[in-house]
DNA sequence: GACACGTGGAG
DNA sequence: TCTCCAAGTGT
C-alpha cells in the first residue's frame, strides 16, 4: 500500500539533477554509517598509502569479507612496501592462494619493486603516475589517489557504475554506457574529500544502492534519484548477457609417497592459475579421456587408482570437471616424461595448507586423499 | 570492444 | 542447482 502511494508520489514530484546537494547529503550520511574496515583510517585522517594500495588490489573483483583475512596477514608479513619487495615471488603466490585472479599477486609483487627501485619507497601521489605501475588500472589509479593523497580523482568501479546508472538514469547498457558514467561520477566528484566521497558512493553502493532489491527507503539520496523516481532502480544499470559457461575435462593424478610426502608441479607463469602449484594432470579438453589414454600421461609408474567421484570446479569463463586417480609409491620413484620432472617436487603432507595451491587444486587433493 | 582471468557468498 | 556478482586489469 505504502509502497504505490510512494510510486505515484514519487513520479509527480520535479526532479533536479544531482549536483552538490547530493554530494553534502552522501557525505553526512557517511560520517554518519561509516563502516570500519583494517585499510581506513579515522575520520579526518589520511590512510598509509601502502595499505590503501594493497587493499584496492585485494580488492578488484572480490568482496571484503574475502578480503580481510588476506589483508591482515599480508601486513603483518610485509609490514612495508619495502618488505613486500624484498620478498620472494612465490612466498607472495602462496599467501595469496585462494583469493582468485592471481595475476594480481605477480603484478603486486612487481608494483612494489618498481616503488622501491624507482621512487624511492614512496607511492606516487597523482592518478596519471599510479597508473602507470603494475597491476593498477583507471580504477586502482583513481582510488589510491583520491583515498591517499586527496587528489580530487574519481574511480569508478561495479558500485559506482551502479549508484550513478541509478542516480542518472542511464538506461545505455553496460559496458557502452562506462564513458558517460564516468563523466557523471566526475561532475559530482567535490574538490574536498574526494577520497570520502569515492568511498562512500562504493560503501553505498554496497549496503543500500544493492543490486538485487535496494533499500531506497533509507537512502541519503532517495530524493535525488532519477531511477527511484521513474521506478526502475531495480532494473538498473542494463548489462549485457554473458555468454555460455563451457565444460572442460580433465584427469588428475595425486601420488602420495611413502614418506608422506605429495607430487606437485609449478604452472608455467601466465595463463590460468599462472605460477601456482598443481597436482599432475592431463590438459583439460573437451571431453573426458579414456582412463587408459589418460593413464598414459601418468606423471610416475604406479599402480593407479581411480578415485570414485568427480571434483567440479567454476572458473570465470568455464567449468572444469576433474577425474582423480591416486597412487602410493615407494621414496625412490622418479618422474616420467609426461610430468615435466623439472616443475615437479615432493611436499611433506602437512605443508600443502600453506602452499601455493588454488582452492581447484585443494579441493581436488582433498577429494583424492578422503577414506574410499 | 572482447576476452581471459578465481573464488565464495547471496538469492 | 544455478545465476549473478564483488573496490578491475592486461592483452
Amino acid at each position: 500500500m505504502r509502497d504505490s502511494v510512494g510510486a505515484v508520489a514519487r513520479k509527480q514530484l520535479p526532479l533536479r539533477p544531482a549536483g552538490p546537494d547530493t554530494v553534502a547529503a552522501l557525505l553526512d550520511w557517511y560520517d554518519r554509517e561509516r563502516r570500519d574496515l583494517p585499510w581506513r583510517m579515522r575520520r579526518g585522517r589520511r590512510a598509509d598509502p601502502y595499505k590503501v594500495w594493497l587493499s584496492e588490489i585485494m580488492l578488484q573483483q572480490t568482496t571484503v569479507k574475502a578480503v580481510i583475512p588476506f589483508y591482515e596477514k599480508f601486513l603483518l608479513r610485509w609490514p612495508t612496501v619495502e618488505a613486500l619487495a624484498a620478498a620472494d615471488l612465490d612466498d607472495v603466490l602462496a599467501a595469496w592462494a585462494g583469493l582468485g585472479y592471481y595475476s594480481r599477486a605477480r603484478n603486486l609483487h612487481k608494483c612494489a619493486q618498481v616503488v622501491v627501485a624507482e621512487h624511492g619507497g614512496r607511492f606516487p601521489r597523482t592518478e596519471a603516475e599510479l597508473g602507470t605501475l603494475p597491476g593498477i588500472g583507471p580504477y586502482t589509479a583513481a582510488a589510491v589517489a583520491a583515498i591517499a593523497f586527496g587528489e580530487a580523482a574519481t574511480p569508478v568501479d561495479g558500485n559506482i557504475e551502479r549508484v550513478v546508472s541509478r542516480l542518472f538514469a542511464v538506461r545505455r547498457p553496460l559496458p557502452a554506457a562506462k564513458r558517460e558514467i564516468k563523466r557523471l561520477a566526475e561532475s559530482l566528484t567535490p574538490q574536498r574529500r574526494a577520497g570520502d566521497f569515492a568511498q562512500a558512493m562504493m560503501d553505498l553502493g554496497a549496503t543500500v544502492c544493492s543490486p538485487k532489491r535496494p533499500s531506497c527507503l533509507v537512502c541519503p539520496l532517495q530524493q535525488d534519484c532519477h531511477a527511484h523516481a521513474l521506478g526502475i532502480e531495480a532494473q538498473l544499470p542494463v548489462k549485457l548477457a554473458r555468454a555460455e559457461r563451457p565444460v572442460r575435462f580433465g584427469t588428475a593424478f595425486l601420488a602420495l609417497r611413502e614418506d608422506g610426502h605429495v607430487l606437485v608441479r609449478k604452472r608455467r607463469e601466465a595463463g590460468l592459475l599462472g605460477g601456482m602449484l598443481e597436482i599432475p594432470s592431463t590438459d583439460w579438453g573437451d571431453d573426458w579421456l579414456q582412463a587408459d589414454l589418460a593413464l598414459v600421461q601418468q606423471p610416475v609408474r604406479a599402480d593407479w587408482w581411480a578415485v570414485p567421484g568427480v571434483v567440479s570446479h567454476t572458473f570465470t569463463h568455464f567449468r572444469l570437471e576433474l577425474q582423480l586417480f591416486r597412487a602410493i609409491v615407494p621414496v625412490d620413484t622418479s618422474m616420467t616424461f609426461w610430468a615435466s620432472p623439472e616443475r615437479c617436487r615432493w611436499v611433506p603432507r602437512h605443508e600443502l595448507s600453506n602452499a601455493a595451491l588454488p582452492s581447484v587444486m585443494k579441493k581436488a587433493i582433498a577429494h583424492a586423499l578422503r577414506e574410499h
